[in-house]
DNA sequence: ATGCGAAAGTTCGTATACGATGTAAGAAAC
DNA sequence: GTTTCTTACATCGTATACGAACTTTCGCAT
């Protein structure tokens, strides 16, 4: 029962769309630093490619804020920017409370199988102390909410929220204050969701974001380390 | 008082941002039809440029939802899907009643002096029957309670996503049905914001927003008019 | 007529080329 | 030694060129 309409042949993952997904995993993990300044030929040729599809991925980064224009300076990654991270944790309180709602409404045994699994994965992710780990089994568990609630639209758009999020959470897991805490919480939005109770999870998952927003926000530096351009220029003339 | 720091010139707008703007705009109020195939070549004759910025301005749509890969037969402008819209009025949902109850809290004199005058601008375009100032101005109403609300990110979404529903739309207004009723709900709305309550603020914001998916999703026909490729194939023959 | 196969035509992705604009470096004047 | 002018350099946006994959058309055989 696989591709009954098979005339879905995908043209396969072209360039560009490569280019997409390993600057943006660089940006999200912090390969390239916040602030830094990018360079279309040099990404270029550590990708073994021709700046064309370099600069066309450059642009949907652009798009969606991942990467800023710097003037006539070309682009730089986004900088670390507290109020922009309040506003993200806004929308997600008010998104992941009616993801939390509408999965209550809508799981499946299938779902909370996967669900407890990932809340198990997580604690384990939590003892290795491994930081990777860690922000990966977070964005799962949030994602799994999504698809649960059933709405793709959600799945995309909290998605490349996630991605803006991975950026700082490597400063917020950094101090373990209430790593624990996060897996609780987690949770307990598990339990609201598998018991269908659809008031709970809202309240569950509102609160987590509320709390997790609360400890991100006093992670990030307040006036946001700008790596400005004279800073880059200083750097330049060292080497 | 004006550019203290005046080091932000900005580059002005490129082939591509212009290319964007223009076919976004043509997606938007339908000049290029849902299902409809897409030529970067016919585009770029048209818009008197290259088809580099063309296809640049294109990757960023597809990126947003606006056109979709179609094999390897190109690009079509993004079909009316009765569930896509759900998904965006879901959304819609629980930001816009998040945007009132922040609204509520934020809201200065010169806003309240602003949102009555969009809502009678309203009224007036109702009155005046023309269906592109009747958008607009519903358009127009809500992004004031995004900006009010204080989250630039909002602002940003949710202006997106209303260029989503502006396809939908012409088709919802064209039938008067309950045309009064919009502007009597943007009214209450704006009376619980303006008399500082959140609580009914939310409320009335979720109101509205239910009732316009309930409208909206009758509107569009059910499956969804996919335009497709036999019938590109079948237009082409014909000319 | 109908089915098959080859050749021509489309259309896109990617590479390369070019020009404009801004930045850095070095020389000349004071 | 500092400042200013000029020249070289860097970098991006845009245009053009090229190749690959698919579609359509047209001729030929049945």
């Amino acid at each position: 029962m696989r591709n009954t309409k098979l005339e879905g042949l995908s043209p396969g993952p072209t360039l560009i769309e490569r280019a997409y997904e390993a600057i943006l995993d660089a940006i999200s993990d912090r390969r390239l630093e916040p602030g830094e300044r990018i360079n279309q030929e040099d990404l270029a040729g550590r990708l073994q490619i021709s700046r064309q599809p370099v600069g066309q991925a450059l642009n949907i980064l652009k798009s969606q804020g991942f990467v800023r224009d710097n003037g006539r300076r070309g682009l730089i990654v986004a900088p670390l920017e507290r109020e922009f991270f309040q506003s993200i944790y806004q929308l997600r309180g008010a998104l992941d409370a009616m993801a939390a709602e509408l999965a209550a409404g809508r799981r499946s045994d299938a779902d909370v199988v996967e669900g407890r699994g990932l809340v198990a994965e997580g604690r384990r992710a939590m003892k290795s102390g491994k930081m990777e780990a860690l922000i990966d089994a977070d964005k799962r568990f949030h994602m799994w909410t999504y698809r649960v609630a059933g709405n793709p639209l959600l799945v995309d758009t909290m998605g490349l929220y996630w991605n803006h999020l991975r950026r700082a959470m490597a400063e917020l897991l950094r101090r373990p204050s209430g790593r624990d805490l996060v897996w609780d919480e987690h949770q307990a939005i598990l339990d609201a969701i598998v018991a269908g109770d659809a008031d709970e999870a809202r309240a569950r998952a509102l609160a987590h974001a509320r709390d997790a927003s609360a400890r991100l926000v006093e992670a990030i530096p307040a006036p946001a380390v700008p790596a400005s351009e004279d800073e880059a220029r200083a750097e330049r003339r060292r080497a």
